[in-house]
DNA sequence: ATTATAGAGATTGTATACAATCAGTACACA
DNA sequence: TGTGTACTGATTGTATACAATCTCTATAAT
């Protein structure tokens, strides 16, 4: 395996932090703090921070610091808006080539979860399931677009998944998608794709605005 | 007005470079030759070039060297794919709200244009009418990837606007879905601009397949 | 002739020092 | 008391030197 660079080594170790809320919303990044705790120096860290301003993980301001990405409502609608069309746009594409193997796993999969499950495994059949979608999809910009999407969004994601019955209807509302992508059934895959991510949206913003209320993020 | 930052100085001038055709796709970018060119030292030609990257102009391939980017055929289509639905999501978004003086000013414009028009003002109106749309349409991430796209078929984009007709027919359609969205009548406008993107991604093609041919990219 | 290998040159990756700019504070002044 | 101004510290922006890695070529071995 080849060496992993100083740059991505810093760029994880950024990325992993803000998206497990060791480094939370609004709270300022110096590079050189970074650098002092990796052992390597400004440059990489600073190049890392730049992928993440792309990602729009963080915020830049000029000569004055760098930020970790506050969520505002408005991030939400924007985001949740984008994804559910370029997700039904990629199921479009997607809907006849996505191996039915992988359904089968899939279901097989999302069947052996319960309330009691670690939400872990959650995570991993829903990245799944969009990987699914999106990879089969043939489109490699639409891909890496949704990815950074996902990203700004995921970190409040980690939160508002872990709800009451969240879970559990989560999973059902794979499930109904993952069936009707197996009989090939854009109709009713695509309305629950849609009825999905806007239940997913509906969670997020909850979550958002509760920690605005308690003064989580913001002041 | 505030000094513009050394990286910015390099961001434009390597965008400009790349969109005229003064750097050909393929070819490299060493970061050396920038920052000589420039007179300023490699680290802002450097972020200039993360910054391009980015957004898709040029491919860094790590420890060999920057090269500018080659669109291939797939590329086009992608692109145009993404960019006919994500323009008609703005669209729909925007029909109701933008303004009317400003439609009025358009299309008063567009119809002053003739074959013997300068190019540059059916860029212009182009541009103008695309960019109502999006910035209607509300969604500043839809907005900012949207650009990016457009940035990456620009520089062949130069070229195809330029074949005989092309132009004039264009400024048809663009006149026809300036009175639709007029009209506020987002069936027309949509299927309007449907054709109109899928026009242009059909000159775009055939100068792109052409440009193979020639030797002017690839090798 | 073909292949393997070592070395040189070119280019990006990283470290470090210095410059520029911004925010906040203390202080002078009205 | 309020306001403006210069100063200080902190942080990013930039310059430059050095390290690591890749490509290409020359050379030697089979």
């Amino acid at each position: 395996m080849t060496k992993e660079s100083r740059k991505n080594i810093a760029y994880n170790y950024l990325r992993e932090a803000i998206l497990t809320w060791k480094l939370h919303p609004g709270s300022p990044i110096v590079e050189q703090d970074i650098s002092d705790q990796l052992s390597i120096s400004r440059t990489p860290v600073r190049e890392a921070l730049k992928l993440l301003e792309a990602e729009g993980l963080v915020k830049v301001m000029p000569q004055r610091g760098t930020f970790v990405f506050e969520l505002s409502t408005q991030d939400v609608e924007e985001i949740f808006a984008l994804r559910e069309n370029l997700e039904v746009l990629a199921l479009q594409a997607a809907i006849q080539s996505i191996p039915i193997d992988e359904l089968n796993n899939l279901e097989a999969y999302l069947t052996t979860l319960t309330e009691q499950s670690p939400p872990e495994h959650f995570f991993t059949s829903d990245r799944q399931l969009h990987a699914l979608i999106v990879v089969n999809g043939g489109n490699e910009r639409l891909a890496l677009f949704l990815d950074s999407l996902n990203a700004q969004v995921e970190q409040v994601r980690r939160v508002s998944a872990l709800r009451p019955n969240r879970l559990d209807v989560s999973m059902r509302e794979h499930l109904a998608i993952v069936q009707a992508i197996q009989a090939r059934d854009i109709i009713t895959a695509e309305a629950e794709l849609r009825q999905h991510i806007r239940n997913v949206k509906q969670s997020t913003l909850d979550v958002c605005r509760n920690m605005w209320w308690q003064g989580t993020i913001g002041k």
